[in-house]
DNA sequence: GTCATTGCAAAGCATTTGCAAGTCG
DNA sequence: CGACTTGCAAATGCTTTGCAATGAC
């Protein structure tokens, strides 16, 4: 069984633990959030689905996006220009790459933090719960396409 | 002379340079915004000019931090939530902390992430150009009421 | 049958833009 | 003086909310 089925349907059961209602809109957003390796915006999710679900709201992804945050089962990565994206697939910190030109982001492997997480609990005093961390530049595709048009 | 001051001097000849005017308003906003170690929204350094400059629009803040981002000279941190913040200080990337409670923001020292960014370079084939490294957690402020409020 | 959830529309916020009036150099 | 800048107000874009109708259990 592949792990994202076997993520949505831990989803799933989770929903039916805190007395939640499994939807047919809810199943179909945790589908596209759980599947999603491109860390899609609400509107994303939004159109992924507009075809199967011609009534399905924009609101609606948005409280399932909600419930989802507060449960800890989604990272929302805050962008005031690209909008929010999400990633249901790994809810927990990694770090993330992403393009200042197309906005694409993906994941990359976790330099250590944890230990720096420590470290930096020590020197501030604040008690640290999670971090984020990115990183900007120009993506394989883009570059080609700035590399094309310098040479033409 | 107290570097915030050698700073705002060097914004201001940066702004020269460009041909830009040098208003009493950007004059006023420029000091803010060196000499703010708290990270303030575009709304609070408005704030803070108010009662000098009673007719400064909230529009002008806004515009003259556009003008700085052009010039890599503020550090623009992106939340959906807590607005933005800017670090008009250390314009280049280091780590900040956030409390997740009342939204206070201090920088911390810089985990060697220089090499990282090369290795995600590798990894991933982006040309990587800046970075941004964020703790969430309580402050020790926030800690503390929480403590006050357990021991009651 | 109940009560959570949906979908629409309206409201909310932070930020940006258009433009007439004002002012820096 | 002329071009750039200001400040107001309107517009924008993303996200949230209110509420009547719907549907899951």
């Amino acid at each position: 069984m592949d792990a994202h089925v076997r993520r949505l349907e831990s989803l799933v059961a989770l929903l039916k633990e805190k007395g939640c209602r499994v939807t047919p809109q809810r199943l179909a957003i945790l589908r596209v959030l759980t599947q999603s390796r491109g860390h899609p915006s609400a509107e994303q999710v939004h159109a992924r689905l507009a075809r199967q679900y011609p009534t399905m709201s924009l609101a609606t992804v948005y409280k399932t996006i909600a419930l989802l945050k507060q449960a800890g089962e989604i990272l929302e990565l805050q962008f005031s220009d690209l909008g929010n994206r999400y990633d249901g697939r790994r809810p927990h910190p990694h770090p993330h790459v992403i393009c200042t030109r197309c906005g694409s982001i993906v994941d990359a492997d976790a330099p250590l933090l944890d230990d720096a997480a420590e470290r930096v609990s020590r020197e501030t005093g604040y008690a640290i719960a999670a971090h984020r961390l990115d990183f900007f530049g120009l993506c394989p595709a883009c570059l080609k396409k700035d590399a094309a048009r310098k040479a033409s």
